[in-house]
DNA sequence: GCAAAAGTGTTCGGGCTACACCCATGG
DNA sequence: CCATGGGTGTAGCCCGAACACTTTTGC
């Protein structure tokens, strides 16, 4: 039996600074290697592979400071072009300031994921500074392919293969679902942040603006407000927060 | 590499009338053979899993009419005796009605979760005519067995293995957090349906009980009322419902 | 009439939304 | 002074919880 491990990190970046009174804007980021794919690693038996799936983090970044957990596990023929077989895919989620290595060959893609239309239909585009992928994923419901048909519709001309196109599909589905019912949303960011850093995480995975003053209120419970001051900008510094481990919260 | 696949299927049993001025009482159940284990089936190369998965159920209950969704890939050479590689879990609801066959080294056992002290202990207990096996399921956040560590007491007593409690485990929160948010409930029952029966559903799996009155506005909007009435009991007779194909909802 | 479920309506409170408003900062 | 984000307060709305009440049935 073929069966291989691969790897969606997601991760965020932020950009410089441009003008002093403006805050900061994150990016949501994928790491994706030359081919436009996600790294892998091999199973063999007698391993764990949850661990196994870790060790490719750590030997890949140099670190071992990040979040993960299994995505899903794909098993359908028409996915591959040789090697049919299984592919069990975990999903990572890293602070970039842990990351103590990027491997050459590996780059991290901006992600930018469009609700359009109706929630089945969503634009995707991933960019870095060489190239831009933009592709248009279609969500068709009830029928056979893993639940769902998935339709890639500029998958050639952009060298994506469907497989990949899926998996960003069902991460950022799987991000969205556990930032709204989890605290995967502090694993992107340092130990002490700003408020409005955590409100931009929401933001750019939920692909929506929102009200600040609302949005600190509904996390409040889920932080706890150091005395520290973040100042480094032209206007009022915030306080810094850091996770409240009292609202750990698991899921299936 | 040695993998396999198995299923826990779920199901719901309706009690005789005991008293014909009160309701059924439903249970729910899931299917284990005379090993208290799953069924289970073999993958190979160049098959889409997810129909072999199907095939399963279809040869094992002699039909196609079920739910069915990938639960989890278990790769922990700890749960394993011998043969140490990976399974791959799959969900399944049925409705009894559509069960044709059923094998006879397998039996539907009732199972009643509680949900004890807190959040992270509950109490199982599997049951039918013959044996009734009851374990505790504890979950201690933060450790690292599949992201959390599950002790399962009476695990060597009962002979339920470690891994099958924790695919009980699972597939029960993965029942909850599904009928929350999609339209799995409608799978346990016939086309045509009373609102008690949907609510009795919600009530054995999320382990409470429902005012039926904020039930039925609650799922108002999920169903069609019919013209038909029930009527085979000394109270006053409900009319069918059916699901109200707009409401369908799909999930990661 | 009675017990039980079917079904409707009403009230109350908590949480979310929208928005007004003040504060602190560097330029 | 200004623009910008930090942070607080408040009014309105919706949804869910609690519960009262009527209807319908078989016995």
């Amino acid at each position: 039996m073929n069966i291989q491990g691969n790897l969606i990190i997601f991760s965020t970046d932020n950009e410089e600074r441009k003008d002093v009174r403006k805050l900061k804007e994150k990016k949501l980021q994928i790491l994706l290697d030359e081919k436009n794919e996600f790294p892998t690693f091999q199973i063999k038996d007698n391993e764990y592979i949850k661990r196994t799936a870790e060790a490719r983090v750590e030997e890949l970044l140099k670190t071992s400071k990040f979040y993960i957990e299994q995505l899903y596990t794909w098993g359908d023929p028409n996915y591959y072009i040789e090697n049919k077989g299984l592919t069990i895919t975990y999903l990572v989620i890293i602070n970039k300031k842990n990351i103590e290595f990027m491997p050459k060959n590996m780059k991290f893609y901006d992600i930018h994921i469009e609700n359009k239309e109706n929630e089945y239909v969503q634009n995707i585009v991933l960019s870095n500074d060489y190239k831009e992928i933009k592709y248009k994923i279609e969500t068709i419901v009830k029928r056979d392919r893993e639940n769902v048909e998935y339709i890639n519709k500029l998958a050639e001309k952009t060298k994506i293969t469907e497989l990949t196109a899926i998996i960003i599909h069902t991460g950022i589905k799987r991000l969205r679902n556990r930032i709204e019912n989890t605290n995967i949303a502090f694993s992107f960011l340092d130990k002490e942040f700003a408020i409005s850093e955590l409100q931009q995480i929401y933001e750019l995975i939920l692909d929506t603006k929102l009200v600040s003053a609302n949005f600190r209120k509904k996390i409040e419970p889920m932080v706890k407000k150091t005395d520290k001051l973040v100042k480094e900008s032209a206007y009022r510094p915030s306080y810094m927060y850091t996770f409240n481990e009292k609202f750990i919260r698991n899921w299936v």
